[in-house]
DNA sequence: AGGAGACGCTTGAACCGTCAAGCGACAACA
DNA sequence: TGTTGTCGCTTGACGGTTCAAGCGTCTCCT
């Protein structure tokens, strides 16, 4: 920690980061225990089966799905056919284009959403909403939005191969 | 997505989860990506690193170790291995107390903290603090501190086993 | 039409983290 | 001083993620 780096953290900046990236680690844990004590899937798993309830047909390319999920393409690859293996999802060639993938979500697949959202939901409410006033929660979307187009469409997302 | 669950999240909320969740991934990776690039060592093991230097002695024992850096006892102690391999740290068992286990940074440990600090933190700042105003820093810190003690002491950090 | 290149996705190996079992060191009690 | 229990840490096997290479499909250009 050698001294007068040009842009060194002040001490109120030091703890904002330090707040920050516990908080970043420990609720990513949290999530994912909630989601794999009560219902069996990582966080990961749960994105993408809620991304593909949410969208038209219940389907979506994977490599939009991929982006929604915030994962790579490989990633994704792996989870899906593990998915698939559960029943929750089946795959099929894009008829349109064949390059793409379409991955579709299975009614069973659909029912285990059904089944976890609440409980998954309410845990974001426990740790997350509950704690702040309404002017914090407001600024905490403010706040996902800035640092969400500081780091870049893509910049964190190793999405693009090689 | 039934309805009428007793708390459900309305939009608002749920823009400020996703836009959250979202931040909490990305940001976790950018951060990695950072460190892997510039100086081929992981955001935890950067942790550890830089949490031994902070330290009286650059000594920490195992436990205090793992909690700081956010990470379980048996994780800490395969990247100690590690890090020991590459000659920035060492281990030896607590002259008070031979349960204890003191891992201490090297010199050599302590001059790779030294080079890698000004990039990460540069990064940190770049992502998180310069996008946002003053009071979003100011908010975010206590965001971070309430939302970290919703979760518990301990709640997300599987560092007690079994 | 045919060839080159881009694109989307998949695959297997290497790596890393988790989990459960187990070890040595210490404390409490007989 | 044994014996029992607890504590802190380590270990090896397992499961998931990443990385780099490769496959099939489509597009563009001649």
């Amino acid at each position: 920690m050698s001294a007068d780096e040009p842009r060194w953290l002040n001490d109120e900046e030091r703890e904002s980061w330090l707040a920050l990236v516990s908080m970043l680690i420990r609720l990513s844990a949290a999530l994912d225990t909630q989601l794999q004590r009560d219902a069996g899937i990582s966080h990961f798993e749960y994105q993408v089966l809620s991304g593909l309830s949410m969208s038209p047909e219940r389907t979506l390319r994977m490599s939009e799905l991929a982006l929604f999920a915030d994962g790579s393409l490989s990633r994704l690859s792996h989870v899906i056919k593990r998915l698939e293996k559960r029943g929750w999802v089946y795959r099929t060639p894009d008829p349109a284009d064949g390059r793409y993938t379409l991955a579709v979500l299975t009614d069973a697949g659909w029912e285990k959403v059904v089944a976890t959202a609440p409980g998954h939901v309410a845990e974001v409410r426990r740790l997350l909403f509950d704690p702040l006033t309404k002017a914090q929660q407001r600024q905490l979307r403010e706040i996902g939005h800035r640092v969400n187009s500081a780091i870049g469409p893509d910049e964190a997302c190793p999405n693009q191969q090689s």
